[in-house]
DNA sequence: ACCTGAACACCGTTCAAGT
DNA sequence: ACCTGAACACCGTTCAAGT
C-alpha cells in the first residue's frame, strides 16, 4: 500500500462510518496521524481526495469477470454494483462526476461491454448501450440510497395523498400507489427489462436469428 | 413571491451564475440583503435550502401537459428535463437526495404515468416503469453535465488509450472507441430504445394485440 | 524530502439583544 | 414579529519554518 492508497483508505473508511460530510482534510489527517498540510503532497486537494476515494472503491469492487449467460454476467455485475452502493451510500452521487476513464472504470465498462457483445449486440451500439446500463444502475442505485423513492416511511407519511384530483394520472393509479414496494423484487424484475431491451436492440439490427 | 420563494430564487440565481459552491447561507443572505441569520425563518437550514432549490426549479420546468402520442409525450418531457439540467448544471446530483413526493414532484411523475398508460404498460408495472424512466432521465443527465462520460477533450486525452491489453471487450471495440461522439443522436437513440421497452413490457402482459 | 504551525478567508448555526 | 451582531466550532488552503 503506497502512502496515497493509506491516506485514500482511511478518507473512505470515516465516509463509511460517520458520513461524507464528517470527511474533511483535518478530520482524514487526524485519522492517518498526520498534520492536514502532510496530506497535500499526496493528495493534492480536497476535490482530488473525493476522486480519489471513489477510484479506491472500484478498484475493490470489480468482480472477477463473471462467466455464463450474458444475462448471467450482467446480473452479478448489477447486483455487486448496488451492494457497493449499499455499503457506501455517500459514493453513488459521487461517481456522476468523477469521468469514467481511469483503468479501474475500464476494467468494470469492459465486463459490461463482453455482456452486450455477447448478447449479440452490433458492436456500433455497444459503447451507447453500455452508458445506458451503467447510468440506469448508478442513478437507481443513487435514487435508493439518496432517498429519492422516498423509502423511509416518514417521508412517505409527510406526503400523505394530497391533491389527487390534479393528478388525472395518480387517480387511476389509485390501486397501485397505495401500498408498498418490494424493492428487493423491483430490482430483479428491472434487470429483466434491461435484458429485454438489450435483446430487442439485438434483434432489430440482426434479422437473421 | 413569498419571502422564502425570494431567498430560493436568489440561491437558484446565484448556483447559475458561479456555482454550488458559491451557494452559502452569507451569499444568500447578501444576494437578498438581509443578514444570513434572518434566512432561517424561512429556509430552516442549509439543507432545507438546497431542496428547496430543487423545488423551485421543478415548479418552474413541468411542461404544460403535453398532447400527442405516448411517445411524442415522452419525448417531450425527456428533452425538457434535459434542458433544464443544461441550464442548472448544479440540480441534476441534488435530486437523488430529495424525495419525489412532493406536490411539484409528482405533476412530473403524473405525466410520465399518463404516457406508460397510454402506451398499454398494465396500471400494476406503471409504478416501476416509471422509476425506470424517470431514473435514467435523471442518471444521464446527471453523467452529462457532471463529467462522468468524459464530455470534455482534457479528460480524453489524460487516460489515452492504455492497456488494451488488459481489456478484452475494449479491444474487440477499437474502432467504435476511437471516434467522438454525437451526443445529441446518442440521446434521441436513447429516447428511442426507452419506447422500444415500454412497447416490450405493454406487449409482454397484452398478448391480445 | 517530508512534515509542522500559524495564519487567512471562509463556513453553518447558537444565542442574546435589539426594534 | 422580525431582524441584527457577536460568538463558537469548524472549513480548505497559503506560506514560511523546521528537521
Amino acid at each position: 500500500v503506497t502512502q496515497q492508497e493509506e491516506i485514500l483508505d482511511a478518507a473512505v473508511a470515516l465516509a463509511d462510518e460517520r458520513g461524507l460530510a464528517a470527511v474533511s482534510m483535518r478530520s482524514v489527517a487526524d485519522r492517518v496521524g498526520v498534520t492536514p498540510m502532510a496530506l497535500y503532497p499526496y493528495v493534492g486537494s480536497k476535490a482530488a481526495l473525493l476522486d480519489g476515494m471513489v477510484g479506491r472503491l472500484l478498484a475493490q469492487a470489480t468482480p472477477a469477470a463473471p462467466s455464463g449467460t450474458w444475462q448471467e454476467q450482467l446480473g452479478a455485475i448489477a447486483r455487486s454494483a448496488r451492494q457497493l452502493a449499499r455499503r457506501h451510500p455517500w459514493a453513488a452521487p459521487l461517481v456522476f462526476s468523477v469521468p469514467a476513464l481511469t483503468l479501474d472504470s475500464r476494467r468494470l465498462i469492459d465486463l459490461i461491454f463482453a455482456a452486450l457483445l455477447e448478447a449479440g449486440v452490433p458492436p456500433a451500439q455497444v459503447p451507447r448501450l453500455e452508458r445506458m446500463v451503467s447510468t440506469f444502475l448508478l442513478g437507481y442505485a443513487a435514487s435508493e440510497v439518496g432517498g429519492r423513492f422516498g423509502h423511509d416511511p416518514a417521508a412517505r407519511d409527510r406526503a400523505g395523498d394530497l391533491a389527487h384530483s390534479e393528478l388525472p394520472a395518480h387517480a387511476k393509479l389509485a390501486g397501485q400507489l397505495g401500498q408498498p414496494v418490494d424493492w428487493e423484487a423491483e430490482f430483479e424484475a428491472n434487470l429483466a427489462d434491461l435484458e429485454l431491451l438489450i435483446q430487442a436492440v439485438a434483434a432489430s439490427s440482426d434479422p437473421g436469428s
